[in-house]
DNA sequence: CCCTTGGGTAAGCATAGACTTACCGTAAGT
DNA sequence: ACTTACGGTAAGTCTATGCTTACCCAAGGG
């Protein structure tokens, strides 16, 4: 992280917040899922849908973290969350992982398609 | 990140370097790819297969600096190289996404679960 | 109506890690 | 062999961000 701001795709001007692009949906995805515990409170929410006093009681972290935690993980699409009375119930959103699939597929397909060409050609030096 | 040690899942001893366990693979490569530079890296070798200053030509960042996320690509399995004459040629390597797959359809497959157990449950506030 | 419970937000700190420049191997070309 | 090209490694800098405590707002229950 820390620099990193030339190759990013910017999509268009500087919205108060990321919309809904595709291909930034997968950005999204990746950079809250970099985080392990991020990523583990996405794996607790998507086993069972919690509340984040729940959550913050079985993790190492304070309550506001895991709350922070949360928000990201719902910017990105991975969990959604509804009010239960004066709680606040976190659940897994099917939508995020989506957009990594469709991330996953292109590139398995563009590993074919190299997979191909390289076959073709013998891989004797394949340019000096 | 920073701190995140808790609930990491510290296969056993302290190895020297992480080997392939599965659940950890996949920790890898969303570390991996959640940094922009490096999914940028990732892409352009995927996209064909380039040496480090080739690579480093196009992008914003030092040839030092392309080297070091090439090597942390590896690590995680999303890519593998290999020499050619003085030069090192990257490829991208299925396997690390391979690992995503997996992930994914873990979670794929609990969502639907979750789906389905709502589903017999009246949505009338799940428990207050 | 208070009071309790749950949770989001603000302000601030500390560190992981993404960069840089400098240096040193190793493989080819002449 | 010398020279050049390519790249990995070392050492050090700087900032993005994950964490904390403190504060405040909203919803129920008595």
């Amino acid at each position: 992280m820390t620099y990193a701001q030339g190759p990013e795709k910017a999509s268009a001007g500087p919205p108060g917040r990321p919309v809904a692009d595709q291909p930034l949906a997968a950005a999204a995805v990746f950079a809250a899922l970099g985080d392990p515990t991020r990523r583990e409170v996405f794996e607790r929410v998507a086993a069972r849908p919690q509340s984040v006093g729940e959550l913050a009681g079985e993790l190492p972290v304070s309550r506001p973290a895991v709350s922070q935690h949360l928000r990201v993980l719902k910017d990105a699409g991975l969990v959604s969350d509804g009010p239960a009375g004066t709680r606040r119930i976190y659940r897994m959103n099917p939508q995020g992982l989506d957009h990594l699939r469709a991330y996953l597929d292109h590139f398995w397909n563009q590993s074919l398609a190299a997979f191909k060409t390289a076959a073709e050609q013998p891989p004797k030096e394949s340019r000096k």
